[in-house]
DNA sequence: GTGGTCTAGACCACA
DNA sequence: GTGGTCTAGACCACG
């Protein structure tokens, strides 16, 4: 029920922003099932603590998460995750596609065939999951 | 020998700052052999005005490569691409992980099953090519 | 640990491009001891206001110490001096070499003897600095 | 009587220009005696072929040393060394003094100690000869 | 507040 | 013609 803050992980040298891999982070896990409605995430915090940001990096991506109906704030309690109504439960595949179509349009632009694409991408999915 | 100014494309409204489009689009030129040592570079100025971006943009870029050895400068001449031996041509592989890696990332945070990952890199990489 | 902005002194008229003069400057004050890893830099803006330079003059030599490894950007607050491992302090000797060499080429051609030539550098070694 | 053009040599990948370098080149050999009023330069075109540069790059170096009373001009001839009048035969030291208070200042801001950056120059006053 | 990106336009050095 | 440098000023992203 209460998500666990390391749950959570960010690179902080990336060119990602913080505030977007905590926002896309935690509309994927949605995604995958994995928070539910009702569960309670960390405190802005106890989850910049963690992550070792400043807390307005959290605050940011939590506002704009309860702005596309995700979180709902509850006063003086941590925020949840919202009832489905509130916001589409996006299919994996349109969150996938994005990064797909980045891959693909490079993938074309190196002159690789489907199967070189393909194979290259199925060697990548063995690796261990690490932060970029 | 001289490389033709539309070959390049750039997306003026994404995130991805032009110059850094420039930078990569050679490097995967490059690697796929489109570009090979000798071939002059289109001018700085004729560049910038097809993309209809401000030469300061296209310099920079071609600073970038040059820097990177990929490019060299010839007083009064416009650039060229350098020798291989100043810059390691790229294997495609090694241009294309970064974009897999951030695309395997997101589909382990999705849960999606292999298949399901692959299936959909299948689906994209049929999709025609354009910019984002 | 802050690096006061009147540490750096540019000369505007100089045929040495002024972002050329900072990123210089840098290397041969490290190599010198008087900067040290996690020194902050003055921020751009405070920068280019001291030098009455434009901030992208300065802006561009801090990205070219960022490149070469030898500051590291903070996300929200100025540049740090980077750790050693990621950039070589460099010897004294290697640095001031490149001006040495040319100096003494130029003796050559002047048909100076190494005692001329010595003496001379002797005798401007004595002189109060000032910038080109 | 008649110069050499392998007499001069330039550095095309330096950062001064070429012109320049046959300039300063004409005055330092003038100064060490190497050169004297009469002796005839090789032709524009001869000089060109010989360095592998662009007759325009020779022809304006000429030009500046004619502007400066080192060449004369000789209808259908070659330019040939002025008669000392027409110019200062510069002192070596007022030639070389510039180079030297470069270097000064970098070895200053280098932290050196004038016993360091002179054992620095004779060390490389041991060098062979070569361009930068 | 921080740095990043881009523009429009100028001037210079070089070939 | 080429690229290099700099300016003034705008807007954005991030924290």
């Amino acid at each position: 029920m209460k998500i666990a803050p390391d749950t959570f992980n960010v690179a902080v040298g990336s060119a990602e922003p913080i505030y977007r891999q905590l926002f896309d982070g935690v509309r994927r896990r949605i995604s995958a099932g994995q928070f539910r409605t009702g569960d309670e995430m960390p405190s802005v915090r106890e989850l910049a603590q963690v992550l070792a940001v400043n807390p307005m990096t959290v605050s940011k991506a939590f506002s704009m998460l309860e702005t596309a109906g995700i979180l709902q704030r509850r006063r003086g309690l941590t925020m949840v995750i919202a009832p489905a109504r509130t916001h589409r439960v996006e299919d994996a595949a349109v969150l996938l596609r994005p990064s797909l179509r980045r891959a693909a349009r490079e993938a074309r632009e190196l002159g690789l065939a489907r199967e070189q694409a393909l194979q290259l991408f199925n060697d990548v999915l063995d690796e261990p999951g690490s932060e970029t």
